[in-house]
DNA sequence: ATCCAGGATGTAT
DNA sequence: ATACATCATGGA
């Protein structure tokens, strides 16, 4: 076992691996004692699977982080700290995007999510698994689309052995095509299950990548993503602002709708395309996905 | 029971 | 382009 640990805490704003992990960004993560959902514990491991290579099959990695006195502490089958770094956006400097985001828009709804849920990040998950992950986020909630990774990793991903437990990675886009649509019901999916299945084929029998869309131009990315089946607009920017590094996308879900017609009424727009470009710009631009992500955790956890 | 959850697809207009 | 029904599942 290797093992390393990141400054975090003055540098680059912390970071709250709650927050972070269990908010609907990434349902690729779990917590090593307890459901990923439980109340948080403040020196709670969270661990999570990294594939080694484009191979199918290949033995993945396995990385576990906590948040320790100022650090991200990392224990892994390998040298994790690169990864970990990336997986968290830990050089993102999280403070001067939301001062800046503050700057542009003197609205108190951004200021009190930014205050109230300090320290959580955007993720930077591999794209595959994001994008299944987030087709079947259609009509879902949080915590079940977590649960519905979860099987699917256990049923169809490659198993490996660390530190004595037994950890399941997310299965590869072959993995998912030996699935039967039946197999995939029976794990809960649904009317997702022939998404899912369609989209592991165009994978590997079109040889299409979620990754093929990275460094497009944003609108085109989301648009060019679409190729997908179960991927609209919504999932498309998701998979953009998660996994494919572009921090501006603004993914309009119900709860961005509502926090639109409450809150920001001069965004709304006839369509997905013209609605994004107005809060877009009333989020501040180029790092308005940390705006929305701040929103949308912020509203979803108002009731606890 | 009815409504809703990080929506997308197929079809008709 | 836009409007509509339809698609599973479980929790409130």
């Amino acid at each position: 076992m290797e093992t390393g640990e990141i400054p975090v805490e003055s540098l680059n704003g912390g970071i709250d691996l709650h927050s972070t992990l269990a908010s609907g960004q990434s349902f690729l993560w779990q917590r090593e004692a307890g459901g990923l959902f439980d109340a948080p514990n403040d020196a709670d491991w969270y661990s999570t699977t990294i594939p080694r290579s484009e191979a199918d099959r290949e033995r993945p990695e396995v990385v576990r982080v906590r948040h320790r006195s100022g650090a991200v502490e990392w224990e892994a089958s390998f040298d994790a700290h690169e990864a970990v770094k990336s997986r968290l956006r830990l050089e993102d400097d999280v403070p001067e995007i939301l001062q800046s985001i503050l700057e542009e828009t003197e609205d108190a709804l951004l200021q009190t999510a930014f205050d109230t849920h300090s320290g959580l990040r955007i993720v930077n998950d591999p794209a595959f698994p994001c994008l299944i992950s987030f087709i079947c986020s259609a009509q879902m909630r949080v915590a079940r689309i977590h649960q519905m990774q979860q099987a699917l990793s256990k049923q169809f991903g490659t198993s490996v052995e660390f530190d004595g437990r037994e950890y399941h990675a997310f299965p590869t886009p072959t993995q998912l095509t030996e699935a039967s649509e039946d197999e995939l019901r029976d794990l809960k999916l649904g009317y997702r299950a022939p998404y899912v299945k369609r989209t592991a084929h165009q994978v590997v029998d079109e040889d299409v990548h979620p990754d093929d869309f990275r460094g497009v131009a944003y609108e085109d990315a989301r648009d060019g993503i679409q190729v997908f089946t179960g991927v609209g607009d919504k999932v498309a920017d998701c998979v953009l602002l998660y996994s494919l590094d572009y921090l501006e996308a603004v993914p309009l879900d119900t709860w961005i709708q509502t926090a639109i017609e409450e809150h920001y009424p001069e965004c709304a727009r006839s369509s997905y395309s013209e609605t994004s470009r107005a809060l877009r710009a009333a989020f501040g631009g180029d790092t308005a996905g940390y705006a929305q992500t701040y929103v949308f955790h912020h509203l979803r956890t108002l009731d606890e």
